[in-house]
DNA sequence: CTGAATTTTCAATAATTATTGAAAATTCAG
DNA sequence: CTGAATTTTCAATAATTATTGAAAATTCAG
């Protein structure tokens, strides 16, 4: 396997597991281009790359930028604008969990703060039961939510470390 | 909001969130009726409470059983089949985890391996960068993994007490 | 300012993924 | 065994999601 063909791989391969995170397999091949292109790239650059049309190609980048894994940059003398990915695969990771937190974690406690008060006699053995579900779901939730904010704080530390030995 | 409205608030907003995850939005469902449900459901009552069809309803309870969300349940004089889904939520999300990481993480790190062992000059800069990128994702993965290894061990233990004092 | 270069939007369409429901396979009471 | 009850499969179809590409909007050199 040549160089060209490894990066081809790594690009395809890296979008079909992104499809089973949920996210769209041509966001996930723009990002893996990126990864591996020294210099920065312009929408041009791209559409030729991954054979995408242009509205696909602005598309993506633009979402990768709302989840800061890609930045412009600026180039004189040249009215293209140019994009490079976060190539500090911690940053990266980082960034990811923070997005998903925010996009995932907090929607699912609002939603479950809203049926922890659900109407009816706390007695009643199906109503008692029920806010015992969410009531157990909630507290994981939170829980999970914390956990994740301090591991986004303490950045590339957090599983280097202290992390594992706490378990072993 | 009445204990009717909020059931069916969470079955269909879990579906939603499960979507954002790469979980078919059906199967989150099947899964989070039976979360509030106390008794094993048949196939006919999953049908009837989802408005699904038998085929669906039975392809998605399958597919929980693989996760090992759900496990059958024996009734003597009846030949139906009854399900009951795993209500301790740490087990919930340690299986959850399980299988991910089987599906996902292991086939990445085995995509990185062979990338890795790309043929040609090591001092060419090109390759270099390459194989310099594809390793660090490795890295992280590998140790992802072990991470992963570590909770789904010690269970519901893995956040509780001592973790979030490392941090702090 | 002007207008060419560039980016963005979005309706139409293509591609993908999920669902149906009937036929086939399986199970098990009698 | 038999055959009714039940489960499973899977081709056809529906629903959803992603992509195209041209028109509109924006940017900026001169």
């Amino acid at each position: 396997m040549n160089i060209a063909e490894a990066k081809q791989k790594f690009i395809e391969h890296w979008g079909i597991l992104a499809t089973q995170w949920g996210i769209n397999r041509t966001m996930a091949q723009v990002h893996a281009l990126m990864l591996i292109t020294e210099k920065p790239l312009s929408t041009d650059d791209i559409m030729a790359e991954l054979n995408i049309s242009r509205g696909n190609a602005n598309m993506n980048v633009r979402e990768l930028m709302n989840w800061n894994l890609v930045r412009k940059t600026i180039t004189q003398g040249d009215r293209k604008e140019y994009f490079a990915a976060e190539k500090d695969i911690w940053k990266v990771a980082t960034y990811i969990m923070e997005q998903r937190k925010k996009r995932e974690l907090d929607p699912m406690v609002k939603l479950l703060d809203e049926l922890s008060r659900v109407e009816g006699d706390k007695r009643n053995t199906e109503i008692k039961s029920f806010t015992d579900t969410v009531n157990n779901i909630k507290k994981f939730s939170v829980h999970a939510d914390k956990v994740i904010s301090v591991m986004i704080k303490a950045e590339e530390h957090w599983f280097l470390g202290s992390f594992l030995k706490v378990f072993k």
